[in-house]
DNA sequence: GTTGACAACCAAAACGTTTTGGTTTATACT
DNA sequence: AGTATAAACCAAAACGTTTTGGTTGTCAAC
């Protein structure tokens, strides 16, 4: 089997607390000892085992990750971005990182209940937040260290990082407004998830500040697929007054959207306008690029790694709350409308 | 702090070991206690410590995944649903699954190691697989238990799964040739990946069949993200003699590829056929529907997973070689070609 | 009325560390 | 010579489980 410290110390001669204590570098052991046991560690392959050191030391030094996975076939480029922000970070600061992928409903909060009540991890990054949360909720309860990606309805209480959704929707309505577009409509994630909500008042302000309104039934709820963009676009550019500016709340929809009106033979960015919100990379590189509203997502992913893991190490008390404000980023789907105003 | 076995022993004034023994169902335990036990534990909020199982078992019941993320802004949808492939298995399995993501190089290889010599984990899935590569020499040294998603030069003694990759770009030969293309360019991954070689040979293979041969311009290598499917598609449509069809290697590629040539004024599907590999959801909803390979990423995930407990657990003790045949997808990118053949 | 089988229980060791609270020995100071 | 100080070391407890190898008591069988 695998060297222990038991075995190093026979070797040297040694008690196995001296072993332990020179291997953590304290300075009650001389340094030719120190050296000598160091050195025969090295020697016979001597590795720490993880877990009889996380039982003494009642840490796990390990964080925990539960993707929200909505479609069996789960495929966003948004997350995957995300979780090399914090897996970079939390490597770089000692920590592991454990993911779960679940299904929002109620085997996702039994997860969480795995992970906190089996102590597995020392604290949790809750994302996609929802205006009602129950993981929020028991973390909470629970008293249980936590950083989330997003707001929820109630607000207090803990550290979270989140871009202004808003804010960034403002953008996006000064642009199309600054366009000439008026018949706006817009396609919205799920109604539950706490950044639709921003995302529609901030559209909604921003236009009425132009003195737009957006009509109800220029409103579709997606599911943040290309599919549901697709489809609800689709519907969008079927009703029989078009609207001239589609204003998705993700790329992903945006990229579906753009596809249904090029299939209905329109041109994205002189047709017809569409915007998305996240700018993955792949924005840059759509037929046409996609105006976007631009989310550092890695970045993100490293800051909220970094606050919980500050959290964890009692380097920081009061909780923090961080806003980022996005930037608008103009590219060709979106241009002039030439139509006649209503 | 939290309840302990030992806490419950005492309020129900039976040893530690038959607490122990009464919640792991062993039938040394009189029913009654046994309920007792049981009921008490509940109402206590009685959770036994993983770490404290762990070192006592000798085993981890985790298993580790180790990203390689190419870039710093790394945003690859295949990664995410092999991710929900593999965790929601590992789940099922009662496993955890620890990630970790690192870009190739030095710092990844010592990831493997901490893995391994720390005992965090009771196997490990490698994937994206190099010709070369020194994470499976690794690990056959060291004899540690782990599954590769892609091969390597070094093709024995251990467990895969594959997908034939020759027999895929094979097929968009076929399709290509039958469509009437004869000037054929390509867009590859990085040399050292394994599938990067077994693609090419399939496409040369399957273009000979035809008597059509592959020029050496008209290859290239890119990095499997859609920049340089962009800049490479650029590149070879602006040659003198521009090929009608383009092969990348993988969808996001080809969507660069795609923009490349709309941005030039051509119709894709119609002035240039272009293929991608994967097919990736987006890819369905792309525009024009990219013609791509099939691969089952998520089942593949699940399957590899699955292959990994099963050895871990010794319920297999043969490697196995899974090779899966990918079907090809066409859809509205690929076109016949009416330009005058050479 | 001894023997054997069985049911129900348990003390102690083990897993591999770290930490606590020492002891021993040598050296320096009065 | 006696005392204080410091350097170097260590035995044992602790972390929370599971497992090993028992013991005790009861009852049936001969």
């Amino acid at each position: 089997m695998s060297v222990s410290i038991k075995d190093i110390a026979k070797k040297v001669n040694r008690s196995i607390t001296t072993v332990s204590r020179a291997l953590n570098d304290y300075d009650d052991v001389s340094p030719e000892t120190k050296q000598l046991i160091v050195e025969t560690a090295k020697e016979m392959g001597y590795f720490p085992n993880t877990f009889a050191q996380r039982l003494q030391k009642q840490k796990t030094e390990t964080i925990g990750l539960v993707i929200p996975t909505f479609s069996p076939r789960f495929s966003d480029p948004f997350f995957s971005e995300l979780l090399a922000g914090i897996g970079n970070k939390a490597a770089d600061l000692g920590f592991d990182l454990l993911v779960s992928t679940r299904s929002p409903g109620p085997q996702e909060i039994e997860t969480y209940k795995k992970l906190i009540d089996g102590r597995r991890v020392d604290g949790v990054i809750v994302v996609r937040t929802r205006k009602q949360d129950a993981r929020i909720e028991y973390l909470l309860e629970n008293d249980f260290p936590f950083v989330a990606f997003g707001r929820t309805d109630l607000e207090n209480g803990y550290s979270y990082v989140d871009e202004d959704g808003s804010f960034g929707m403002q953008l996006i309505a000064d642009h199309l407004a600054s366009l000439n577009h008026r018949l706006i409509a817009c396609i919205l994630p799920p109604h539950n998830l706490t950044f639709t909500q921003k995302r529609l008042d901030g559209l909604r302000n921003g236009l009425a500040n132009h003195d737009i309104y957006l009509q109800e039934d220029y409103i579709k709820w997606g599911d943040l697929t290309q599919r549901s963009g697709y489809e609800l676009g689709g519907i969008l550019l079927d009703l029989k007054e078009r609207p001239t500016a589609i204003a998705a709340c993700n790329d992903l929809m945006a990229f579906g959207a753009m596809s249904a009106a090029q299939e209905r033979g329109l041109e994205v960015g002189k047709d017809v306008s569409i915007t998305g919100f996240d700018d993955i990379p792949m924005s840059e590189y759509s037929h046409p690029a996609l105006t976007t509203v631009n989310q550092p997502v890695y970045q993100i992913g490293a800051m909220v790694c970094e606050m919980l893991i500050k959290i964890i190490r009692d380097e920081i008390n009061e909780t923090q709350k961080v806003l980022l404000k996005p930037k608008l980023v103009i590219r060709q789907s979106t241009g002039f409308n030439h139509s006649k105003i209503y």
